[in-house]
DNA sequence: CTTTAATTTTAGGCATGCTTAACTTGATGA
DNA sequence: TCATCAAGTTAAGCATGCCTAAAATTAAAG
């Protein structure tokens, strides 16, 4: 079992090779965590020693299989608290993150596996991120488009909001923009490129700005 | 904020007050907590020096009152984490207590507050102990009386199991003898002094053994 | 009282995971 | 090609929290 450190470690490289695609640079780690580059290379050269990294000095790191498999418990750890906390304890998007961030790292199998099966197994957290299940697969992303992109008439899926700031979550969960909700767009404006959305009956007006960070799938 | 290994040793020297009575000596403490008295004694001079313990060289330790305050906001959690994994998540006896270990320690207040409010702000975990409430009040022990000692006709409330092994709780749980369960005494028998105890109707014979770890309250 | 036994504390070490400061490597442009 | 500079690494040090072994204190028994 690797420590609360040696997860973070895990965790912090395998989202930053989901943005970068090529290496991952122990700085770009050091960066994420919050720490000296010093401590990111010394802890490289363990977590190597322990078969989660591939690691060559001056080359970055790479995570293994088994890396990758401790990685995506941990996410899934997370994710699936974050689903609990909003949806069973009623806790704001702002509360969330930090909670979740330090139950991932002490919740066993048993309780994450209950905590699952108590939500019925939700395949992606309330940012829209996709839920790894307990054998480490990862759902399939439907195809997003932007809400800016959406056409008039027909009818989408809220799936995604692409902004971490709780603000703008609050504000759309309370009209009721939240996620798996169903909206169709009503009328969109060239002028200023805001458009206006159906929710539940109720019509409303979101900005340009608003808009593009809201990412949707298209109901068939 | 103490660290986590702070947390329970003043965890533990509030159960052993409550068990002494008078002083709790470092030993003691270390016994408990499964490490050596050396580190109890280096540790006790932290703890004292931050205020959480009065601490004399030989002289054993002692809650202060901010000690005192840390000791029963751990112990809440505990009790309410208990409580939750077992009624909401449905785990069992023998998983929650490792797991509420954890999860007490890393639990902020507003999350354990709406853990409370979820489960209507219980007084007594799964065990009969009370959960102080998020003042640190704790609730008042109804007179327990054992059940050996109850009477044929009245009726009692199965208030605690004074028996932290997971069989005979799992055994009970199974013929319905859990906790707040309204029972009454159908027979007696002073050969061997077991006792027949009605629970929704149903009859259970209890060995003496059983009997005396099973606390009822009288139900007026 | 005083010697012995049990308890408790101190001293010195070690692993983890971080820091700062100094050094090494490799990529860049003149 | 090579000087330069940023990126990355090593070295030394520190806090936490544990350990073992030795020393100090208290308690118990003769």
């Amino acid at each position: 079992m690797p420590t609360i450190s040696k997860e973070n470690y895990l965790k912090s490289i395998y989202s930053l090779k989901l943005i970068n695609s090529e290496g991952v640079s122990t700085s770009q780690v050091a960066q994420k965590l919050e720490i000296t580059n010093a401590a990111t290379s010394e802890m490289a050269k363990k977590l190597s020693t322990q078969g989660y990294l591939h690691y060559e000095k001056y080359k970055g790191v790479e995570l293994t299989e088994k890396g990758n498999r401790v990685a995506l418990q941990i996410i899934r750890r997370h994710r699936l608290w974050e689903v609990f906390l909003i949806k069973v304890l009623g806790m704001t998007w702002s509360e969330v993150h930090d909670e979740a961030e330090r139950l991932e790292h002490i919740t066993s199998d048993s309780l994450i596996n209950k905590i699952d099966e108590h939500l019925d197994f939700p395949e992606f957290d309330p940012h829209g991120h996709p839920i790894p299940n307990q054998f480490g697969e990862i759902p399939d992303m439907p195809e997003l488009i932007n809400l800016l992109d959406a056409e008039v008439g027909k009818k989408y899926i809220i799936f995604r909001v692409a902004d971490e700031r709780n603000e703008l979550i609050e504000y759309l969960t309370k009209i009721n923009l939240i996620l798996y909700k169903e909206i169709s767009i009503a009328e969109k404006f060239s002028f200023d490129n805001s458009i206006i959305v159906n929710v539940n009956g109720n019509k409303h007006s979101l900005s340009e700005k608003v808009a593009e960070k809201i990412l949707v799938s298209i109901l068939k």
